[in-house]
DNA sequence: AGAGGATTGTAACTAAGGTCACACTAATCG
DNA sequence: CGATTAGTGTGACCTTAGTTACAATCCTCT
């Protein structure tokens, strides 16, 4: 397991605060579809990224889901972070987009490596830096961009986090995630395929061009 | 001045906390409309706020506008404080809202006050918190409200910052805020005005019930 | 008082996106 | 193997929001 880590964070980490990780840390296996964290679950642990996604969203009273973004490899959910320092609870919900492993590190840890730790104080506020950004990129999207920009700004990520231009996923699944009806996803798409940018099959969307 | 750091944060810091930022610090008194961070501005100081209201905002490519949420009395902009450990550049602009004093911390005191002070590191991640909270409500408000509920909110938010329940703006400033248009504005806000939540007057809109 | 700008009101129209209905096809399962 | 379900395609329609245009009013400055 140390190896793992190494991999994802040894760049990252002073040696020390390896070992220590290695000591605290809980492996967690998830497989994809899994829920990790929901909305008003109380935080105990910080999960770091070992490999895998993991979607992070947003979920209205009426339970209506809307995709924030993706956690990957190296990267910790910062909304996790927050939630250890004020023992609140989630405000969003994690779902593991494809088989993940993440070490859990209890919470009891961080106030200590906070300051024992400069490489943690890095981490930990670059990754609310990039979680910042993100949040203001889905802010952006949805106040600047209308359907077709962010379904296209959506495959795109797909692509990325799996890692393959074939996105598995239904036309109900983005329309989801967009927070938008299946039938607006179908129409767009068409109008996707037609520009020759995808291929739609099946289960299926395949990316051309981006 | 210490008793000014003392009204707003007295609660939150230890002594030894409050007699650095008094030494360390430098007041700043900005006019309401006075642009204090803008896109792009690089970070050097963390603002500490003690009175007044600054509003946060994001800006697209084409320049249009979308207040994300407001700053007050014994908050800070989360947003600096990734930029200061980052050394990143700002993604947001503030302006201030009503008449303000903050008080300028230089950037190199963050990371050994985060060693030394619990109290300031849990004043750090307590504004995490706070701010990741206000996006996620910025966010909840652009996917699952239309504009009618996005205008009562916005009022709402503008008589607490205010602490007025006359709120002097216009409806072109309202529509900037929002990222609508003018005309948008004006009829939803002639049909809360039929309805008796607000009397809209020049260059004033009064809020009767919310 | 009169000119000019800022602010507001409103009608008419357009566009984007959401809804409903239904047809069609591929996969699955008893 | 027929029945069922999940996934997709599409036309017709509705609603919300954005646009254009113009009138009316108020405010300020000369």
């Amino acid at each position: 397991m140390e190896q793992k880590i190494r991999d994802s964070y040894g760049y990252l980490f002073e040696e020390d605060l390896i070992q220590e990780i290695t000591k605290k840390g809980v492996l967690k296996e998830v497989k994809e579809g899994d829920l990790l964290i929901d909305i008003e679950d109380t935080i105990t642990n910080i999960p770091l990224m070992l490999s895998g996604a993991i979607k992070i969203s947003r979920i209205d009273e009426e339970g209506d889901e809307l995709l924030l973004y993706f956690i990957e490899k190296g990267d910790v959910c910062a909304m996790t972070l927050t939630c250890c320092i004020g023992q609140s609870k989630s405000e969003i919900r994690a779902i593991a987009e494809s088989d993940t492993e993440v070490l859990m590190v209890p919470v009891e840890n961080m106030d200590l490596w906070l300051q024992k730790y400069s490489s943690w104080r890095s981490f930990v506020f670059e990754s609310y830096n990039t979680r910042f950004s993100e949040m203001l990129q889905s802010i952006d999207s949805l106040a600047f961009m209308n359907m077709h920009e962010r379904l296209i700004k959506y495959l795109r990520e797909k692509v990325i986090v799996g890692k393959d231009m074939m996105v598995n996923t239904t036309h109900q699944k983005v329309a989801s995630d967009l927070h938008t009806s299946r039938v607006v996803i179908s129409r767009i798409l068409k109008s996707l395929e037609r520009e020759n940018k995808i291929v739609i099959h099946r289960n299926n969307i395949q990316v051309l061009e981006f």
